[in-house]
DNA sequence: CTTGACTCCGGACCATACTACGGACCCCAT
DNA sequence: ATGGGGTCCGTAGTATGGTCCGGAGTCAAG
C-alpha cells in the first residue's frame, strides 16, 4: 500500500503540513481513518489527487470557498452547475490573460527603454497608459 | 484648473476613498497641498496619472510594497533596478500566462465535457491533471 | 524500553489590501 | 447664518489563505 502520514502527502502536493490540516478544518479534505484507533492520520492515493486537484483550482483563480463547492458537485455529479461554475471561470481567465499580456507588454517595452545608458526616457509611471 | 478633492481623485482612480487615504498612508501617493490651511486635500492631474499607474501595477500582478518601490525609482531614475523590476515581472508574467492558459484549457474541456445530458464523464477532480 | 522524530490539537498570529466607523470639522449655496 | 453634504482623523474590523506555538501523545528503530 501507499498509505502515508500527512508529512508525505503534505510533500506530494507540494504544501505544508499545516495547510494539510487547515484544508481539513475547511472541508476541502477528507477526515482520514487513523489505523490503531485515535492515533495518526493515514492518506492514500486519492487524497493526494484531491491536494493537487485543491492547488491547480487555485492556480486558476478559484477561491477555498469555490473550490469546495467544485469538490461538492463532483461528488454529487451536478454537471449543470459544474459547467457553469467552469464557463464564466473560463470567462474571467480569459479576461486576465488579456490584462497580464497587456501588462507584460508594457514592461517589456519598460525594460527595454531602460535598458540604454542614462539616455532617453525610462518612465515607470507612464509604462502603462495606452 | 483642475484641482479635485478627495472623492474626485477616487472616481478618476476607480477606486473608493478610503483607498486613497489609505495609500497615501502607506507612502504611495503625496500628502497634497491643503489650499487654506489646514482644510480639505486638493489633488491634480499628476495625482489622477500615479493613482491610474498603482492600479495598473496591480493587475500586472506587483504588491503595493514593489509599487512603492517602483515610484522611487521613477523618481530617482535608477534605471539599471527598474530594468531589472521590470524583467523579473516579465518573467513572472510569462509563466503565470502559461499557467492561465493551462487552466483555461482545463476548464474549457471539463465544460465540454459537463455538457452532455447525464451520460459520459464530467470528471471535476481529474479536470487538471495532465 | 528508551530515544528521537513525527504528529496531535486549539487557538493565536501573520501578511496583504482594503473597508467601515463615528464624531468633529469645513465649505458653499441658499 | 444655517444646513447638508463632503472631508477630517485614528482606530478597528474584514476577507483570504495560511503559518506558528507549545505541550502532550505516538510510533518505530535500536
Amino acid at each position: 500500500m501507499s498509505r502515508m502520514t500527512i508529512a508525505r502527502l503534505a510533500k506530494a502536493g507540494g504544501v505544508g503540513v499545516e495547510t494539510v490540516r487547515y484544508y481539513q478544518r475547511r472541508g476541502l479534505l477528507r477526515e482520514p481513518e487513523r489505523p490503531g484507533g485515535g492515533g495518526f492520520r493515514s492518506y492514500g492515493e486519492p487524497d493526494v489527487r484531491r491536494l493537487r486537484f485543491i492547488r491547480s483550482a487555485q492556480g486558476a483563480g478559484f477561491t477555498l470557498d469555490e473550490i469546495g463547492e467544485l469538490l461538492e458537485l463532483d461528488a454529487i455529479d451536478d454537471r449543470a452547475r459544474a459547467r457553469e461554475l467552469a464557463r464564466s471561470r473560463v470567462a474571467a481567465l480569459d479576461a486576465r490573460i488579456a490584462e497580464l499580456q497587456g501588462a507584460r507588454a508594457a514592461l517589456a517595452r519598460l525594460a527595454d527603454a531602460c535598458a540604454g545608458g542614462s539616455a532617453g526616457a525610462c518612465p515607470i509611471i507612464t509604462a502603462f497608459e495606452p
